[in-house]
DNA sequence: CTCATTTTGGAGTGGCAACTCCATTCCGCG
DNA sequence: CGCGGAATGGAGTTGCCACTCCAAAATGAG
């Protein structure tokens, strides 16, 4: 395409200095750590800039309106929450690994004293039924955790340590949702134990699926 | 929000005239067709009175704010979650009765085109870590929709249907966090895969205790 | 019927939050 | 070193929204 005229709006590419980059970082972090404390609609783009130590027109030269911001979010948490299950979520291929991973999840979720629950989860109750672009994102989202389990359990099946019948996408989406739904209750009831109750069950369903 | 003023509109006067109690029910079944649709921030007082047709001073005549207002919404929807799942809630004794009482909810989704998840649980991911006393009443509420899964299970077990070393507390949590789960996923998707497949995992593990 | 109490009407109001605008400074590049 | 585009500052501006207020009408107990 001709690059004679400027794309403006139209155009996700835009030209940004490594200063730019650096700001527009440092936005989207601080919208990110707010949104998990305190929610979509509840985070005020005031509170960003305060947070973030930039001005109105920054914040609006990087991102035109808040829902841009809050699509920006959602691909900033998407990453950092695959990011925090380590390099184990790409090697879920083993029960010890199911189960080191399982630990880690816990281990989180204590160190935040159960509050916060799921940083993406959160997002999609909250503005799943408003904003079908951000919909769109978060199935994504989703996808890109969902797969690691899928592959891992599939890898399992292929080495023999689970057997021919294990339906491995279907546990992995069981696994998933019942992840998910732990994490709800966690975060209601202060205590890891529907997590860990959750997130057990559906291990032993797939230990159950043992060659 | 304005003003800490110390509350006076604390206690709504007990005296409510039949009128008066209609009065006020029609604003609870508004606001929590709202909150459903659009989520707690999202659902402006304005819209509630519009839809309930009432005044904005009936409305505050009956809750002192919008949070008040929010707590009577939650009640009433647990009400209203536990009654969608039909005498069936009280009676799942038995692998028939839990398929029954399955099919029921993914059927339910499947009528809402799986718009909107769960009435509770979204309104929980959303104001859990604002609102100390939401999420109390919250609480609450799941332990209403968990216990009739405890006990339909231990009846299964005293009943010799399940095995005696089902840890059946355990298999109703688990089941329950599946069920939220697998809502959130198929409010994204758009899809009930999601909530019967983990529905359904719940409640393989379940039969696999079977005597 | 009387009168206290409850219920209702509806026009404010104050504050906050999203977004705008324009001037100024900074930066990379030839 | 000069220029064009990027980055920044910060004071508006607009509109929404939770909440208030005063007065009137309906209701019910005695």
């Amino acid at each position: 395409m001709p690059s004679t005229t400027i794309a403006e709006h139209a155009a996700p590419t835009r030209r940004l200095t490594a200063k730019g980059e650096a700001t527009r970082a440092r936005i989207v972090e601080a919208a990110s750590a707010l949104v998990f404390l305190h929610g979509v609609t509840r985070t005020g783009v005031e509170d960003v800039q305060r947070e973030a130590g930039v001005s109105a027109s920054q914040l609006y030269h990087y991102f035109g309106d808040k829902q841009t911001l809050m699509r920006a979010v959602i691909a900033h948490q998407t990453v950092e929450v695959l990011a925090a299950q380590g390099p184990e979520l790409d090697a879920l291929d083993s029960f010890e690994a199911l189960d080191r991973w399982r630990d880690g999840l816990v281990a989180l979720q204590r160190a935040r004293h159960c509050a916060g629950g799921c940083p993406i989860g959160s997002i999609a109750a909250e503005i799943a039924e408003d904003d079908p672009d951000a919909r769109a994102d978060l199935v994504d989202s989703f996808e890109q955790w969902e797969a690691p389990l899928r592959s891992g359990l599939a890898t399992m099946r292929d080495r023999g340590a689970l057997r021919k019948d294990a339906d491995t996408d279907r546990l992995a989406l069981a696994l998933l949702a019942a992840l998910q739904g732990g994490l709800v209750l966690t975060q209601l009831r202060r205590t890891t134990l529907p997590l860990e109750t959750a997130i057990d069950a559906s291990l032993e369903l797939i230990r159950s699926y043992r060659a």
